[in-house]
DNA sequence: TTGAAAGCGCTACCAA
DNA sequence: TTGGTAGCGCTTTCAA
């Protein structure tokens, strides 16, 4: 288990620990080792397999070639894409990833972060719960290198990346206006992110530069832990003759997936009596038994500007702030009727 | 961003760093240390938010607090909910989670094991690529704490967390034929995995037990990175009148999506033409155009399960290897006929 | 009841 | 062109 030390390769070779460090770390010309040494020492940590400790190293050198990512949930698909994602392009530079699930909780977000630190890793990307401006703030102030992707606080200046779901949502209200629906529900999670802000508003917005009008009871948002009760009550709440909704956009993936699963139990037909969009896209919603018409944005490459981005950050402490929006794309099925 | 150090607080308290260094980390009383010290020590360090650094710790102790978590792919949402659980199970026990993926890759997947072991991992789960038997012996040998899951070296005696997969074959197996089908196919992945070469033989023998031929072309395997095109080249040919399959075991819920989407794209109609079957369950399988028959299995659970076991090896290095196999649930739908 | 000092494995400075 | 040595922040042995 045990791989061999610098001290050990010393003794082997009756050279000193420092020449051995120089060469080993490709400093042998700069330090104007003899060739000869140069060539024995290498041979022999090749060998013998050598690996410098890392824990020792970074003890020392204060780096760790570790990039952390501290997210809400690694069992999201989404943020699991992202994940992978970052890992690859990471890898691609030398660095391994370190991650954490937060479960939006500010306490274990700050543990996280703090933890991260104490293994001194290089940069962070963190898709944050946006509870925890106070460590957003202290990192930024100790320009410290980081990214954030998806999750934003207003009221500081990072590199961030994420979506532009101002587009997004305006295609989905205008597919559906142009499909023939202008009483148009916005279903959503009442959480404080604001990127589902940045979704509600865009509704309403569009909504009204398109003359329809927002009535009481359009808009819904359940707890991040609803059941399905809980859709199926907010449903049957707008498409009571009061309000009478006839298009339904879901803030997210997820809640798409179970609003077409309470449609379909309460048994109300898609795209007839109902039209449905989702803004967020899961791969299997081809195969519904109506296709759903959705909004797709790129995944992958959310986590690849980041790293990207926090490669130059680590390479430049003092670099301009980049701020990234990727463009999303409106998928045409079924559910929305024929077109 | 520095936290405070040992060093820093003995100057300011005027006491050795011993003395601190036994404090906190509850050896006070052992080490008896006068309850005036003790106090004084704590609250400072409470005050100060003193955290150990880990790097320096885990040098001298040669732990790290950390599990380290091997799989093939973080986002393959079968290993992302895995990792959740372990991550959680882990917290719950004061450890953290590295993770590393491998992309099925045996050089990949050593480098990582490696770097995990040099980083001072307190133990391994690994979801191998099976293809590095190398390292799993070598731990093993050392006595190395470790858990494999899902993928399995069978001439190795590990601990193993993984599925009953015979059990859940045999119900996909006698459901198709309890539904009126005799010719049942088996679409897999052409990798050489125990789990997956368990379910074919399971197939195979279930449909021999109940007297039921496994005529050639019943069996079709596909690369891991197929396209649309190789799904439907390959029901295709089972489709044909020499074959003439009614029935489909599909061997992962991945292939199961992609399959019905071939099935949909040829106009087959399920299940009329064809019953479907997925080995392996997928969230949305219940919304699908004909709601799929599917084997569930207890995904958490099995991060659960490994962490458990690991921990226990932690604690006893000899301890007796442990195998443990979660069954699984057949969820009967629509996708093979009414019932 | 407390402290001094060695040492984990490495890097980096200063000497030789 | 190379080596000795200090020190990163901590734990642990031995001495006081």
């Amino acid at each position: 288990m045990k791989t061999i030390s610098l001290q050990e390769i010393s003794t082997a070779l009756k050279v000193s620990k420092s020449t051995i460090s120089y060469v080993l770390n490709g400093r042998g010309d700069e330090k104007r080792i003899s060739i000869n040494t140069q060539q024995m020492i290498e041979e022999y940590a090749k060998a013998h397999n050598y690996k410098p400790n890392p824990l020792a190293r970074s003890l020392i050198v204060g780096k760790s070639n570790m990039i952390g990512f501290v997210l809400p949930n690694i069992a999201d698909f989404f943020f699991a894409r992202i994940t992978r994602s970052i890992e690859k392009k990471a890898m691609q530079s030398g660095y391994e990833v370190v991650f954490s699930s937060t479960g939006e909780d500010k306490e274990r977000e700050e543990k996280s972060i703090q933890s991260m630190l104490d293994r001194n890793v290089d940069g962070l990307i963190i898709a944050s719960s946006q509870k925890n401006e106070k460590d957003i703030l202290r990192l930024t102030q100790n320009k410290f290198p980081m990214v954030l992707i998806d999750r934003k606080y207003p009221d500081i200046s990072t590199n961030f990346v994420g979506l532009n779901n101002i587009g997004g949502i305006t295609m989905l209200v205008e597919h559906l206006i142009n499909m023939g629906r202008k009483k148009i529900g916005f279903v959503s999670l009442n959480m404080d992110l604001l990127t589902l802000n940045e979704r509600l508003n865009s509704y309403e917005e569009t909504m009204k530069r398109n003359g329809c009008e927002v009535k009481k009871g359009f808009i819904q948002q359940l707890e991040y832990n609803h059941t399905d009760n809980d859709m199926e009550r907010i449903i049957k709440i707008m498409l009571s003759k009061s309000i009478g909704v006839e298009g339904l956009i879901f803030s997210t993936q997820f809640l798409a997936a179970d609003g077409i699963r309470a449609l379909n139990k309460m048994n109300i037909k898609v795209p007839t009596d109902m039209a449905v969009v989702s803004y967020g896209h899961k791969n299997d919603f081809d195969l519904f038994k109506v296709p759903l018409t959705a909004i797709d944005f790129p995944v992958e490459e959310i986590g690849e500007k980041a790293v990207d981005i926090l490669l130059e950050n680590m390479k430049d402490i003092n670099m301009k702030k980049e701020e990234f929006y990727f463009n999303t794309e409106l998928i045409v099925r079924e559910s929305c009727g024929s077109h």
